[in-house]
DNA sequence: AAAAGCTTGTGAAGACTTTCACAACCTGCC
DNA sequence: GGCAGGTTGTGAAAGTCTTCACAAGCTTTT
């Protein structure tokens, strides 16, 4: 299989999002030009970044709405729950918790800690506070598959040594700061200020 | 000036926030070499994406750290302090209204909006909720630059079009939705479902 | 059964980004 | 001054992603 491109990926989660939606709809078929309008892609793309991993339409007629969203949702590992582990839990991390879609998609906080002892034992939004301390053996018991960081910039880096240590290959992180980590750990950053700066350089600009 | 793609302007972003630890280390040059490394890019990358914006180093020695961060900042429009409405009280709305990076970088959110007249009249770390009702004349009463979107997936579409009808020029959006808006406005999303699924594509890859 | 009307799938072209390679230039040392 | 060591700025090459163009194939109509 040859390299899948990130900007590929990132729009299959669109068009599974739309499938979704048309399924609701009770939609059987769907064209790659339907797909992409509500998707915010080019007809072609649809059908280009599908053709990646196969040819599930049929000519003449569209995709399949249902098992389109069934492929897509294998290949980008929806179909299964996926455990996560948060740390840090500020008023990002309890939004986070809250976070709908993420338990819609499969993604499930299973545990939330952080090093604060005045935080560690109370109760955020259904979940126990934990110590950092016991995130090696926790994640192991619960058998977490990825970890969330929502900490201070001054805290993230150790808390991705802690878990790249404790064996985490994928990690999204919300600190505004660059990330070391070896390459085998994939890291996804989220950083809301430096999307606030683009959009400044927009206004900017003209 | 011929145009600059968006992510020479995301990592614009990151030099600046390299260049801000360098200034407080009291490092007066960078080259571009160390700025690549601290900001996760190539030193060739660093120069062509300054070279957009004219010639900012001295062969030999490299970049004066606290110039260019304040060249960068007038490029980004980070030199001044823009004010942010936020659209949606919900717990994701108080995380950001807490964003310290937001406001260390100037972006002041100085009203916050929501439907629900629940939550209308009420204080939301320090600020008071107002009806989304009144957004079109408290945005120009307080200047508002840009909007920030965080309401359910639901209601995102109709707060855009009423963020478009108010004259808003550039959106910053956190619900996991495909949003419609006239060209001449600027829509970035900040989809953190999505994030987590390129993540979970990662570990069913490997 | 042939034609018309759609739509997919894909090689090739085009556009955009990144990387390479190197001249141009600065400083410090001999 | 001249040389060594280091770094910028940039045209060109390489690589990646998107768009174009069109054959292939399905369904409906006549």
């Amino acid at each position: 299989m040859r390299k899948i491109s990130d900007a590929t990926i990132t729009r299959l989660s669109r068009y599974y999002r739309s499938l979704a939606r048309l399924e609701r709809k009770n939609q059987e078929m769907v064209s790659s030009k339907e797909l992409a309008q509500t998707g915010g892609a080019t007809s072609v793309q649809v059908r280009k970044d599908l053709s990646c991993f196969g040819q599930f339409g049929t000519r003449g007629l569209g995709y399949p709405v249902c098992q389109l969203k069934e492929t897509i949702a294998h290949i980008l590992g929806l179909h299964r729950t996926w455990n996560v582990a948060l740390v840090g839990a500020g008023s990002l991390g309890a939004a986070l918790i809250s976070y709908k879609e993420f338990k819609r998609q499969g993604f499930h906080i299973v545990a939330v800690f952080d090093k604060d002892p005045a935080k560690v034992g109370k109760n955020k939004r259904g979940l126990i506070i934990l110590d950092i301390k016991n995130l090696p053996e926790v994640s192991r018991e619960l058998k977490i598959d990825m970890a969330i960081v929502a900490v201070p910039k001054t805290e993230a880096q150790s808390v991705v040594n802690l878990l790249v240590q404790a064996g985490f290959k994928v990690i999204l992180n919300f600190a505004p700061v660059n990330l070391m980590a070896p390459p085998q750990v994939t890291i996804r950053n989220v950083n809301m200020a430096i999307e606030l700066e683009a959009l400044s350089y927009r206004l900017m600009a003209n």
